[in-house]
DNA sequence: CTCAGTACCTGGTTGC
DNA sequence: TGCAACCAGGTACTGA
């Protein structure tokens, strides 16, 4: 479940559900999981007796700002959190499990166990890989055309590699990339440092659109089993391109392709989105 | 330094 | 039907 508006969407539920709970213990069933500090005894020592003070996000990643603690979580390709009820029934891939003083529990549950967890001691997190590799969200202030233009200039990576490059623009993954460069009629093979500020600045707008689109849709649910309450997206009947493919374009009807671009599944309308100009 | 390829995992789908 | 190969909303690491 995991571009921006999918983890800003399970953020805003686990506020909901989550905030003020004090942590008792922490059970983790796969150590992989946790990548700092290093030792998941230290990591589970860390977290005891803390409590939920706030949920942010930044780019792809959960941030629950505990007492003294900052806990940095990526969901990767299948991460999903839920508040459950200490005695209701652990379904397969649970991995961690933060149980509260109240009875209930938050749980992390991942089928591919590709998700990460970091803690640190509060402030440190900012300072620190992950998040200090981060570049800003879509939305961000910091991400102006000229910023986004200079970032382009520098590399002869195509469209599609630079924007699911987290260091160059935070939260977009390879549903939003398809969507945004089909919106603004550009080829994902086109080489970052031959566009044009006009079409630098069709992207970025594209990028915006999109991403603030889907939040308030609450993301994109695609091949997801009915699960916890964050991941009800509505976004997926708004796609345009991603797996549309065989379908006809909506804005000339010529079919959807679906190819393969810096290793990922890639949907695009070839009339809309040329990689040569014609004629 | 940049960048393409591979590793990390499991399970659903496709195709012989 | 059986089973191997491929595919999946992502990123860290390797080595050229």
């Amino acid at each position: 479940m995991p571009e921006l508006p999918e983890v800003e969407t399970v953020r805003k539920t686990l506020h909901q559900l989550a905030l003020g709970k004090e942590i008792k213990s922490v059970s983790i069933y796969w150590e992989n999981i946790i990548k700092h500090p290093r030792d998941p005894e230290e990591f589970q020592h860390l977290l005891q007796g803390q409590t939920i003070r706030d949920i942010n996000r930044k780019g792809k990643f959960l941030i629950f700002q505990l007492d003294d603690i900052a806990l940095v979580s990526h969901l990767r390709m299948e991460g999903k959190f839920g508040v459950y009820d200490s005695h209701e029934e652990k379904p397969a891939h649970t991995h961690v499990i933060f149980h509260f003083t109240d009875g209930t529990e938050l749980r992390y549950n991942d089928v591919r166990k590709f998700g990460t967890m970091h803690a640190f001691p509060k402030g440190e997190e900012a300072v620190n890989k992950p998040l200090i590799q981060l570049g800003p969200d879509p939305f961000d202030e910091a991400f102006t055309l000229n910023y986004f233009h200079q970032k382009l200039k520098k590399t002869k990576r195509n469209m599609k590699a630079v924007l699911l490059d987290q260091s160059i623009v935070a939260g977009l993954g390879n549903i939003y990339v398809d969507e945004a460069l089909f919106r603004a009629g550009v080829h994902p093979e086109r080489i970052a440092n031959t566009l044009t500020l006009e079409e630098a600045e069709r992207i970025r707008n594209a990028s915006i659109r999109v991403i603030l689109e889907a939040i308030e849709q609450g993301g994109t649910t695609i091949r997801s089993y009915l699960n916890s309450q964050g991941e009800i997206g509505m976004f997926q009947q708004k796609l345009l391109v991603y797996g549309k493919q065989d379908t006809n374009c909506v804005n000339c009807g010529t079919p959807i392709t679906k190819m393969k671009v810096s290793g990922r599944g890639t949907h695009i309308c070839p009339q809309c989105q040329p990689l040569h100009t014609h004629g």
